[in-house]
DNA sequence: ATGGTCGATAGTCGA
């Protein structure tokens, strides 16, 4: 079993993008960020077409994801409990025995500013959310646009990025608060080569010049901590025409 | 050179 996530910078531009990932990945769930389009313009029958099924939680503009399956979904939903919010950032859904939950966790834009200070409230609304689901769903994988790099070794230049948002204290303490629920980063149980990145911006040519952060993430609980057998990002599709600022990640799970 | 480039949208905003 292979499940990944990719924060697509607007589906209508990547739509081609993701049916080649799919055809060449075959994950069996993928969850998608930033595909900027209302729930009623998702292409369905375009995914239904190549055999995915999908649920989407879309928006105007901005935001919005999607989850990809092979298998049907059950249980969707579509909120952060206890944080009343019009920008559409969460999607979770259960396929047999395992339960994905995909987020778009806000930019926070620079630290001290408005949007931070939503970033790390929206965090803490978020690991509330996660304890209660790690109750109901032993087979948890927390995926997506986490918007933070966990450590130095996820930085392309760790001293100009100290402190910057995506990078800084408070955001890396709720990623790891996160992680003391019981959820592992599905990247680092395995031995990683030195500069991995998921994200490049798409000024000052960073992507040529390897200038880039980890931020997008696979967390599993401990049940499916056990099962994994690997877990990586595939940046082949950065190399791409008109390409996502972002590459998708993903983690494989041995069957029983 | 204190910016750069995208995407959605129609002047800027968000990343």
């Amino acid at each position: 079993m292979r499940v990944a996530s990719w924060n697509v910078n607007s589906l209508r531009v990547r739509q081609e993008h993701v049916t080649q990932w799919l055809a060449d990945q075959a994950p069996d769930v993928l969850g998608l960020q930033e595909i900027k389009m209302p729930t009623a313009d998702f292409p369905v029958e375009a995914f239904q077409a190549v055999g995915y099924h999908a649920v989407v939680n879309g928006q105007k503009t901005y935001n919005g994801v999607a989850l990809l399956s092979r298998h049907p979904p059950e249980d969707v939903s579509l909120d952060l409990p206890g944080l009343p919010d019009s920008q559409k950032r969460v999607i979770a859904a259960t396929y047999g025995e395992l339960r994905a939950i995909n987020l778009y966790v806000p930019n926070g834009q620079s630290v001290g500013s408005e949007k931070y200070e939503y970033k790390l409230s929206w965090l803490d609304a978020l690991k509330a959310y996660l304890e209660e689901e790690l109750i109901r769903y032993p087979r948890l994988v927390v995926m997506g646009d986490f918007n933070i790099a966990p450590d130095d070794r996820d930085v392309h230049d760790p001293e100009t990025w100290r402190d910057k948002v995506l990078c800084s204290g408070p955001e890396r303490e709720r990623l790891a608060g996160l992680l003391s629920l019981g959820l592992q980063d599905s990247f680092r149980l395995f031995e990683q080569p030195k500069a991995v990145f998921s994200w490049w911006d798409y000024r000052a040519a960073a992507f040529r010049r390897k200038m880039g952060l980890r931020i997008d993430l696979l967390l599993v609980s401990s049940a499916l901590a056990k099962e994994c057998s690997a877990s990586n990002v595939d940046i082949g599709p950065r190399r791409l025409e008109r390409p996502s600022d972002h590459a998708p990640v993903y983690a494989d799970f041995s069957e029983d």
